[in-house]
DNA sequence: TGCCAGGCCGGGT
DNA sequence: ACCCGGCATGGC
């Protein structure tokens, strides 16, 4: 389907592209966990805006989350969309946090456990999937885990570097079993990605021009019955 | 103005 | 096992 080096050449020509990341802003590891929900389907300005309102209401911590009014959670976070919902999935993460963690803030004694543990228990949560639960293991808890996102998905998928019909965990082995098992390399690599999908790779642009992955991949084939036929 | 953004859930086939 | 509608704000 494509040559073993080819993730890596597509890393390699991004970096040299985009510089290192050093990506997920945010100042504690349960700043991430916060934004690894607020961002699901939505903008980050607009999951800034709600971490900034959590700061001032000194909400960074999963006890405040746990302890706050509920209804005063949604005021708080409703610039990031979907607020009933998100500041439902906060409240749950929070107190599944709570319950495990002496440091609600740093999360050392998640750092302490396994990733496969750590993921089911998560996953087990309502509201978290797998991107969401991959997001906090990673950028979080440094877990080597690949994050596969929409653009992720979108560009590998318009290179042909995929299955049209790659589910999440399909992608994520896909990616991993090409790469060494490296946090630092997973947490750039996908911050790479999500920098050429928003320059490059939007849902709905006919064509990635000027997309620097060509340099490596050839032009995108955007041509759904092609690819299908060329796979 | 409509479309899109760093998903996930629940109900229906 | 898929497919789909719902969830919601803010920026271009």
């Amino acid at each position: 389907m494509h040559q073993d080096n080819d993730f890596l050449a597509i890393y390699r020509v991004l970096l040299d592209e985009f510089g290192h990341r050093s990506w997920w802003p945010a100042e504690t590891p349960f700043e991430v966990t916060i934004g690894a929900i607020l961002t699901q389907n939505t903008n980050w300005a607009n999951v800034e805006a709600a971490i900034a309102n959590l700061k001032a209401a000194h909400c960074l911590s999963a006890q405040r989350i746990v302890a706050i009014d509920l209804k005063e959670l949604q005021k708080l976070v409703r610039p990031a969309g979907y607020f009933r919902q998100k500041a439902k999935r906060l409240k749950i993460l929070s107190e599944w946090i709570y319950e495990k963690c002496d440091d609600d803030v740093n999360l050392d004694n998640l750092k302490g456990m396994t990733l496969d543990f750590i993921r089911e228990e998560l996953l087990s949560l309502k509201g978290i999937g797998p991107e969401t639960a991959d997001s906090i293991l990673l950028y979080a808890l440094h877990k080597p885990v690949f994050v596969v996102d929409a653009y992720t998905a979108r560009i590998l998928g318009r290179h042909g570097l995929i299955f049209p019909d790659s589910g999440y965990d399909d992608i994520q082995v896909e990616i991993t079993a090409h790469l060494p098992e490296d946090v630092d390399l997973f947490c750039d690599f996908h911050a790479q990605f999500v920098e050429l999908g928003k320059r490059f790779c939007k849902k709905n642009s006919p064509r990635c021009e000027k997309c620097p992955a060509a340099v490596v991949l050839g032009e995108p084939d955007l041509d759904p019955l092609r690819l299908q036929n060329s796979l």
